[in-house]
DNA sequence: GTGGTTGCCTACCGGCTGGTAGACAGTCGG
DNA sequence: CCGACTGTCTACCAGCCGGTAGGCAACCAC
């Protein structure tokens, strides 16, 4: 009950990623969070500050996992998967997370591109710079074009999420948990087999 | 000039794309159009009417391109880079097709799901198939998945227009056309190399 | 010519939107 | 006990939304 502000948000987060930001109304949110309008923009003071509290809220969390994704990028057998695990167990922690930014990369191109750029640019030029050294000590194909890759590989895992469903429908059956399931581990093994030469060494 | 009702279709299609179904106000199409609002009433009788039009008019004209693209699929040398070009030139004729389509699996799963699905279960079905075949006759890597395979190769197709700009952006420079090809490029590499063997026929 | 149809217009509607004003209860420091 | 602050409420607002009513000019068949 306590925390009005965290509720809003949590709300607001599921509700946009759900029914698009134009499409869902600060009515509908106090009603879900259990308040009136004026009480929410009492904590947010307008539409636009609580899109940016969901955005920031969401960026924040994932800066908070960063240690520990940097920690299985570095170090351990077989770091290609834990990476690819650890990053597509953040979106699978909450799907809101891949419609939500889905949403706000195709809604929204030239905000989003700060915002989130300034997040993903570090950590996708540390990868990229692992891919060439890669590549230049054979273990890598020569032909990745490192940065597409990259965007490629998150496209896929985002992906995964948003066109789950539309899969199932399209091949029956398949409860929707399953199908983002079956579409990742085959990112997982596309992603591995494009990337790395026919005969790696057996430790990654 | 002449057919009003196109031109009505046309810029729904691109507002539509551009800032989605409930960010486009009735009021704004008619002024890119150049009439009033009542006179686009005339000719769709409701905005929803008019969203049925548009994603209609996007079906047709994909099943409209369907023949040549089965046709480069069936026969000729190096099949999966022609279908593959076929495919994606497709969303390069106009990339509002792209971001449409992802804003309305993005927006509404399951009145897509059925639209979608039916315009793509047929060649997505042929497609599975002929992986299968080609796993029987040991031309395609086994651990290929064809269902999830395919999904993710749209995925990747269509995710590179919505993604092309805000790569631009995290790896500095280049126009957003470059972009989506360079894109494309590594999209082509990544499946046809976790797709085939190692050491494919030279005739694919 | 005349009656019907087509395609556009002006004027208007109720309803919902994001947002404001201001009252009121509870709480807490001095 | 009191003043300030916090968090919620009711009541209200202008403006935009999708949609309707009905007029009017142009054209076309007969």
């Amino acid at each position: 009950m306590g925390d009005s502000k965290a509720d809003i948000l949590a709300v607001a987060t599921r509700l946009f990623a759900q029914r698009g930001y134009d499409g869902t109304s600060l009515q509908a949110i106090a009603e879900d969070v259990g308040m009136r309008k004026p009480s929410l923009l009492y904590h947010f003071p307008s539409k636009t500050d609580l899109r940016e509290a969901v955005v920031s809220d969401l960026l924040d969390r994932w800066q908070a996992r960063l240690p520990e994704v940097l920690a299985v990028a570095t170090s351990g057998p077989d770091r290609f998967t834990a990476l690819f695990t650890e990053v597509s167990g953040f979106f699978q922690a909450d799907p809101n997370r891949a419609l939500l930014i889905m949403r706000e990369v195709v809604g929204r191109p030239q905000e989003t591109r700060a915002r989130i750029g300034k997040a993903a640019r570090p950590w996708l030029r540390m990868l990229s710079e692992a891919i060439r050294e890669g590549q230049a000590a054979g273990n890598i194909r020569e032909d990745v074009d490192p940065e597409a890759y990259l965007v490629e590989c998150i496209v896929m895992i985002v992906g995964s999420f948003v066109a789950a469903d539309l899969a199932g429908f399209v091949f029956e059956g398949a409860a929707a948990k399953a199908r983002v399931d079956r579409q990742l581990a085959e990112v997982l093994r596309m992603a591995h087999t494009s990337l790395f030469h026919p005969r790696p060494d057996p430790a990654n």
